[in-house]
DNA sequence: TCCTACGATAGACAGAGTTCAAGTCAAGAA
DNA sequence: TTCTTGACTTGAACTCTGTCTATCGTAGGA
């Protein structure tokens, strides 16, 4: 993650001790936070932080290519740090959790042109639901 | 539509006339309206007709089976009412608009068991995104 | 160390959706 | 046809997620 605050400060941005947590937090692998779920777990070491700030920060490291927003339900907009590595989602639609998958195949060929309407198709999300092992 | 009412009298819906003219508004292909747009249908020819009983009657339509549920981005839920015939959606980044698409290939069955992570998988959901031609 | 532009903050605001108590009515029974 | 009843509808208040704005604070260069 020391890599995500090097890149980052390498862009310009302005490294401060909010920015700094939200970027921690949201280490690790499989890790899929809503904004609030990082405000919390930010606001646990350094009090302070404002929903705004969490907002602000994490829109921004979405724009920087640096995290994906997933919205895998209606509700809030989770967080994914695994932006490097193309993958897809594995949803429990009892208790939300998200795993991310690698499929094998290119969805992206298998939309036939006369299937496309004329659309510039540069992007496909795939989302798997199931039943996770815990909630089974 | 028709065959839609029949069904739901059939598995003990009480027909009043507000969930028949939110059924009826959902009518036709490649409609994708939202909660709000629904309403707002239906209000034409039943102006008293409340939100919370649009509501309702589209998360009984979608838990039913008879409608899908889509959200393609972090806004409003938008639901699809062609919920037999299995498909996936294209959507413009720029405007929303969403088209119903048919690609090749089975994803379900590209994704190995070793990727599963013990989950029982049931269903696929894959969005494409793009510039649609207006758009372009 | 000082400056200042960029970032953080609190709180108001907005959109989407849910809840609830009270009133209404579809449809089966008599 | 009329009655009865529980399912349905209503509207308002409420929750949740996210955005905006005015003001304050500070990171980092000079």
């Amino acid at each position: 993650m020391s890599d995500l605050l090097e890149r980052l400060r390498g862009r310009g941005w302005r490294l401060t001790s909010q920015r700094r947590v939200v970027a921690e937090v949201l280490d690790g692998d499989h890790v899929h936070l809503t904004a609030d779920e990082v405000h919390a777990r930010a606001a646990v070491r350094l009090p302070e932080i404002s929903r705004a700030t969490v907002y602000n920060t994490l829109g921004e490291l979405v724009s920087l290519g640096e995290v994906l927003e997933v919205s895998t339900d209606g509700r809030a907009k989770r967080y994914d740090p695994n932006a490097h590595r193309p993958h897809h989602h594995l949803v429990c639609s009892r208790c939300g959790t998200i795993r991310d998958v690698h499929p094998a195949g290119n969805p992206l060929a298998d939309l036939p042109a006369e299937e496309r309407f004329g659309f510039t198709v540069s992007e496909v999300e795939v989302t798997y639901r199931g039943v996770c092992p815990t909630c089974a």
